[in-house]
DNA sequence: CCTTTTAGACTGACCAGTCAGTGCAAAAGC
DNA sequence: GCTTTTGCACTGACTGGTCAGTCTAAAAGG
C-alpha cells in the first residue's frame, strides 16, 4: 500500500510544514521590520509574532540577515511579476505603450496597497550603502526597473514617446513618483481612494498638469 | 524687559565652542546613520568619527535619539529654505509657476547633491511607523511639502495649471519623483550630470514624455 | 572661575546565535 | 499487531558579546 515514494517531497527541504512556518516568519518579519527597521527588530520579536520558538527561526534560516534577504527576493519577485503582467496584458489588448505605463502605475499602486509593509521596508533599505544585503538589493532593483525601461524603450522606438527622454533616468523618476506618492497616500492621506491616486499620477504621466494646452 | 539680556546667549546654550562641537557631531552622525541606519550606528562610532569623547555627546545632547531628532529638524530646515528661495526668486523675476516648479526641482537636486547622506536617512525614516521621532518627522515633512503645494495652488488659481490636479497628491508625487530620481542617480548612475537629471525631470513635469504633441 | 571637553572604566539591559533535548509520524524490525 | 528506530521540525534556556548611558577627576578654553 504505502510502498510508493511517499517521502520524496520531504527531501527537497520544503515540506508543507516547513513552508507554512517560513510563511509565518516572512509575514511577521515584514511588518516588524517595516515599522522599526532591520536592526531595531529582534529575532525574539519575529519569533513571538509568528508564534514559533526562536530556535525555529534558526532552523529555517541561517541568520537574521538571510531571513531578510530571502524576504527581499520574494517581495520584489512579486512586484516585478505584477508589473510585467500589466505590461503584457496591455500589449495583448493592442494598447499603446503609454497605456502600458498607465497600467503599470496602477499595478504598482495595487501592489503597494496590498503589501504596504514590504514597500516601506524596501524603500528604507534601497539606498543604504555598506549593508550586508546591498548586492541582493542591487540585483533585485534592476529587475524591477528593467520592466519599466523596456516599455519606455519600445515607446521611443515606435515614436510614441519623445526621442529626447533619458530612459534610465525617466524610469527611475516614474518608479519614484509611484513609490513615494503611494507611501504618502498610505501614511498621510489614508482617506483617498486608489483611483484618486491613480488619476493624479496618470495626469502627471500624460503631461496634463502643465503641458501645453 | 530690556534690563539685562546678558545671559540669553548662555541660556540658549550655544557658545561658539558648543556650536562647533555640535556641528562636528551632526556631520559624523549623518553619514554613519545614512550608511547603516539609526540602530546599527553606535554612539561610540559617532564620537570617534567626530573626533570627540563619548561624554561630549552626552554633554551636548540628552540622548542618541535627541541628537537624531535635532539632525532631522536641522536638515529639513535647510531643504525647505532652499525650495522656498527657488520659488521666491522665480516670482521676483516674474517667472511662471511652472518655471517656479522647475526651479524647485533644480533646488531639490542641488540639495541632494550636496547632502546625499541626509537625504538617504530622511527617506529611510519617513514612512516608518512606531518610531520615537515619528511626530518630529511628520511636522518637518509637512513644512517641505507645503512649499510645493503653495506653488501648485497659485498655479491653479491663475489658470496656469489644470483645475483637475489634486494638489496634495501631485505635490507628493513631484517630491517623490525628485527624491527617488536623485537618490538613484547618486547610488546607481553616478556618471550622469546634475543637468542630465534635471532635464529628464523637467521633461516629465512639462508633459513632453507622452503628452499630446 | 565658569564652561566645556577629555579619557576611559563601569553597569545593566538587551540580543544574536547555540545546543541539548522533546514530540511525532513514518518506516523497519520482529 | 507492536515496539523500536529514524529523522525532521521545533523548543527555549543559556551564553558571550555589545552598547546606551553614567561617572569621575582632571585638563583645556575663554
Amino acid at each position: 500500500m504505502r510502498s510508493g515514494p511517499v517521502r520524496i517531497d520531504a527531501m527537497d527541504s520544503s515540506s508543507t510544514r516547513r513552508r507554512a512556518t517560513r510563511a509565518k516568519l516572512y509575514e511577521a518579519a515584514v511588518t516588524l521590520i517595516a515599522e522599526q527597521g532591520f536592526s531595531a527588530t529582534t529575532v525574539d520579536e519575529i519569533a513571538e509574532r509568528a508564534g514559533v520558538a526562536k530556535g525555529t527561526v534558526y532552523y529555517n534560516f541561517k541568520s537574521k540577515t538571510e531571513l531578510f534577504e530571502e524576504l527581499l527576493r520574494y517581495g520584489v519577485g512579486l512586484l516585478t511579476a505584477s508589473l510585467q503582467a500589466a505590461a503584457d496584458e496591455t500589449a495583448e489588448r493592442g494598447g499603446t505603450r503609454v497605456e502600458a505605463l498607465d497600467a503599470m502605475i496602477r499595478a504598482g499602486l495595487v501592489f503597494i496597497d496590498r503589501y504596504p509593509a514590504f514597500t516601506q521596508l524596501y524603500v528604507a533599505e534601497l539606498w543604504r550603502t555598506n549593508r550586508a544585503w546591498q548586492s541582493t538589493l542591487l540585483v533585485v532593483r534592476q529587475q524591477a526597473v528593467a520592466v519599466v525601461e523596456t516599455v519606455l524603450r519600445e515607446g521611443v522606438e515606435s515614436d510614441e514617446l519623445s526621442r529626447d527622454i533619458d530612459i534610465p533616468l525617466t524610469a527611475a523618476a516614474l518608479v519614484g513618483m509611484v513609490l513615494v506618492a503611494a507611501l504618502d497616500w498610505q501614511a498621510f492621506q489614508r482617506e483617498r481612494s486608489l483611483d484618486d491616486v491613480h488619476s493624479a499620477l496618470s495626469l502627471l504621466l500624460h503631461g496634463r498638469v502643465s503641458g501645453r494646452r
